[in-house]
DNA sequence: ATATAAATGATAATCCTTTTCATTTAGAGG
DNA sequence: CCTCTAAATGAAAAGGATTATCATTTATAT
């Protein structure tokens, strides 16, 4: 279950950023997409409805979020900066390849293999980025 | 094991690309660091023996040097376009936070995990990223 | 040696992202 | 409600990374 736009709006007030119309927006724009965005193509969304936007305040609205671990960077879709919506806690995604809808997971695959790497290398191992990359069912009916 | 600069220039050849001084120098500059290097700085590099090589050339070589799979980009390290040689086969990347060594491993840990989310999600999985990140043992005792 | 297509490097052009700065505004406190 | 103030905004410029252009050079097949 990813964050809801209030969960959101909520943590930025608590960490003292003000509410403006243009985050809004821009929280808005990211919670209702499924798949994840770059920073032009958020841009260009938002600015349907709030013409006035400019794209520096999407970047320092990215970036803010971004600090506070409501989105999440997305790296296999090929974009290095996409980003999506955060689900809480400790998750992993499912990224297809065609209409770049994300899927969450979670799961504790990586425990073990974590162990061993560290009992052979001595790395003291801090995190990992795993992402799949597929095609959902919807994109491969109409292939 | 990691490929050997010979392995990476025959495949060159191979593909019909000329072996240059310039790309021989770039390879060697790649195949000797066991961490991953980013265009800037392989080209840092590789001025120390050569120059006059410009900056382009470089960009170049890598773009070869990636879709011959001889090389491999660096996600987990930061920057977003890092590289570092390829080690034959299918494999995954242990990076060091600190000094930026990076690690291979191998193993077939995810092939359950891929089949759960094939028939959970209905996706068709068709690649996958893991990179864990930590600190090496040399990075840690001098901390 | 020669011919030729490929590769190089200088330059310029494009992106993408971050700074700078004057103006506007959200939200706190009266 | 007003007023005030620090924070946020948007325009413009700067900065950095990457890619395109093009005349010149060069690796390799012959």
């Amino acid at each position: 279950m990813r964050l809801s736009e209030n969960k959101i709006t909520a943590s930025l007030k608590h960490h003292g950023y003000k509410l403006t119309p243009q985050r809004r927006a821009v929280i808005g724009a990211i919670a209702s997409s499924p798949d994840h965005l770059t920073p032009a193509a958020l841009y260009r969304k938002v600015r349907q409805d709030h013409p006035a936007i400019g794209l520096v305040t999407v970047y320092r609205t990215l970036e803010i979020l971004a600090k506070l671990e409501l989105i999440c960077e997305v790296h296999a879709g090929g974009s290095c900066h996409s980003y999506t919506i955060a689900a809480p806690g400790h998750h992993h995604h499912l990224i297809c390849a065609d209409c770049g809808e994300v899927i969450d997971f979670s799961g504790y695959y990586l425990t073990e293999l974590e162990k061993r790497l560290c009992r052979e290398t001595g790395f003291e191992i801090e995190g990992h980025l795993l992402e799949f990359i597929g095609r959902c069912q919807n994109c491969r009916q109409h292939a």
